[in-house]
DNA sequence: ACGCGAATTGCAATCGATTGCATAGCGTTT
DNA sequence: AAACGCTATGCAATCGATTGCAATTCGCGT
């Protein structure tokens, strides 16, 4: 390769991309000088300085912040990971995830760094490792822990930077954020018992730590009420429209006197009403339907669906924050529980 | 700054990144070889290759992408950009971009491409340029070109690689992708004067191009069906649930006799379902609803909401594809115009 | 006129990799 | 035995910036 030929070069695209050197040449001034009067040093009079913003401006110059990191040693990237099951690779269909990954976009943003979205197979959560490993990112925010605990205490051990959103669990080395997914469960227990019903079923995977605490909650409030939960009145799903559509027929078949559905996720409370409304139920006066989460568009369902909400927005906040505490070498607080409460609407109150 | 001390170390965190040369003192030889190694290169004996390779995996040792990007000046970062509205922030609330970006994120880690997601005021879209020219990413997909086209414009005269989601235009040098907005309209009027609609209302806010489009073609099919839409008939709301629900408010109080209702996007939609329940408005019997977009939920709302789908999954693709052919120096296409169908649900449809 | 410090600016090493070219080692051919 | 060729490896320049230190210029005191 010829030293003159200019990378990424091509027909269409032949301007080459300006550098610090161009600029230093046309201010007739050094690659050093350049760069101290970009980064606004003192050690530049000030209207060299001036005349070489200027200049920057002027030719749409602005420092490859590539070159900067690779020097400097500072990244300025995290990696916001949403893992996807095997199979579907669907886990991207949540509202929820998309409110997260919108808040997380507003605290990166505001506090000056960049977002690499990153997606990766739920088994393999190891995987992200390699985001830091490889220099692209300075830390890691995971949307969940799926069923790999295991896995992430590893990671923790490698010292990796890394700030889970999910569920506190017991021997756990890395950070979580979340809800308090037990009180949760337990409000929704305990606001269906209020409202007279009493043949409830649960809709939601127990084998992902966040809904298993949901459900053990869900299950305590519920004993406290003298109601016990059979093994016929839950069905395992994963955050899929269509297999909440499915698993509520199969339920409502197998388990015809229900009165009420807690959905462990807005998305799948949804597609409950769907399923139950196809079936000639009303909602909520045959059977309520609490979901979890309050997505935007809970309030603007038919009927407004009664939820847990999750504070999303300082959800972000939160998990960038104790990022970047670990990236500056203090110790966040092994979890964050944040402010859960139940949000009444009409799919589950009877007037 | 002494040599020894290791940029980002910290208390906690004090394991320096395994790099190169380590990999190379381990193995006894020099970076070039271990460099040749990883890369897979022939000329490296096939036993010392092998042997380089499994130093690097027992140490987690992964090639720092920065540092290869920066000599080989090829970038495999892909930036999207989400618009917001300055006043609000709020544009990445719609479940389509939702749907958007997940398609994004599969089109280019299919391909071997990271994502940058960034957010960007909708009226300073020439700032996206920055993310070209401080090589953070090597080109850029823009969801929307809002009220910009100008600005564009600019941007593609100046060769940046750019692909935006959005409406063909007159004067267009930068390339789009997009459904076919004009005959979604059309089909949507065709649709309800069909159902023996006549008193439509239109949702959305037309000084975008893509929302100007559907209403001229919702315009053009109702003209042919001999009806006119009246100043009143309309309102321009942005993308969000709560501004959806009063503009609804707004025109059942204007214009009472309304028996249709075409929002712009599913979102809207849905916001436009909530208001006319609140008034006491039977859907469709009273008023048929149709929206735009297609969004997972939508098949699962009460009713199921009819709308004009865009294939989403196939718009990554495409977007993607676009913007890897500028990057390697060829033209695409000035514009791709995608399948664009009417899904007729309940919402407007009497049995 | 000379010396000295302060204010500017430039030189060159450096970040962590890649790669063209040089070279070392070793077997073959004549 | 000399010459040659091939394979496997190392040296050093390079990507585009940053930064410690050296060098230059200038003003001013004596």
């Amino acid at each position: 390769m010829s030293k003159t030929v200019n990378k990424q070069e091509s027909p269409s695209t032949s301007r080459r991309r300006m550098q610090m050197t161009d600029i230093a040449r046309l201010a007739g001034v050094s690659v050093s000088t350049v760069s101290r009067a970009l980064s606004g040093s003192e050690l530049i009079s000030a209207d060299t300085r001036e005349r070489i913003q200027t200049l920057a401006r002027q030719f749409n110059y602005t420092v490859n912040s590539v070159a900067t990191n690779l020097r400097s040693g500072v990244k300025r990237t995290i990696a916001v990971v949403v893992p996807f099951e095997p199979g579907s690779r669907q886990s991207f269909a949540d509202p929820f995830l998309h409110g997260m990954i919108g808040s997380l976009a507003d605290a990166l943003t505001e506090r000056g760094y960049e977002m690499l979205l990153s997606r990766t197979d739920a088994d393999r959560l190891d995987a992200v490792a390699a985001l830091i490993d490889s220099g692209r990112s300075a830390g890691v925010i995971l949307i969940g822990q799926w069923r790999h605990h295991d896995q992430l205490n590893a990671m923790a051990a490698r010292g990796l930077p890394l700030v889970v959103w999910g569920a506190h669990l017991p021997h756990q080395d890395y950070c979580t954020v979340g809800g308090d997914n037990v009180r949760g469960g337990q409000l929704v227990a305990e606001h269906l018992l209020e409202q007279g019903r009493r043949r409830m079923v649960f809709l939601g995977d127990w084998g992902l730590p966040e809904v298993a605490q949901r459900y053990r909650g869900f299950v305590a409030g519920l004993r406290a009420g003298g109601i016990h939960l059979s093994a016929q009145q839950r069905m395992a799903v994963p955050f899929l429209a269509e297999s909440g559509r499915q698993a509520m027929f199969t339920l409502i078949d197998s388990f015809p006197e229900l009165d009420a559905v807690f959905a462990c996720s807005d998305l799948l409370a949804m597609a409950a009403v769907g399923a139950l409304r196809e079936r000639k139920k009303q909602i909520p006066t045959d059977v309520a339907v609490v979901g979890y989460d309050d997505v935007e568009l809970s309030a603007h369902f038919n009927p407004p669906l009664s939820t847990v909400r999750q504070p999303i927005h300082e959800a972000g906040a939160v998990l960038v924050d104790e990022l970047l505490m670990l990236l500056d070498g203090k110790t966040p607080p092994p979890f964050a529980l944040l402010e859960t409460r139940l949000i009444v609407r009409e799919s589950s109150r009877v007037p």
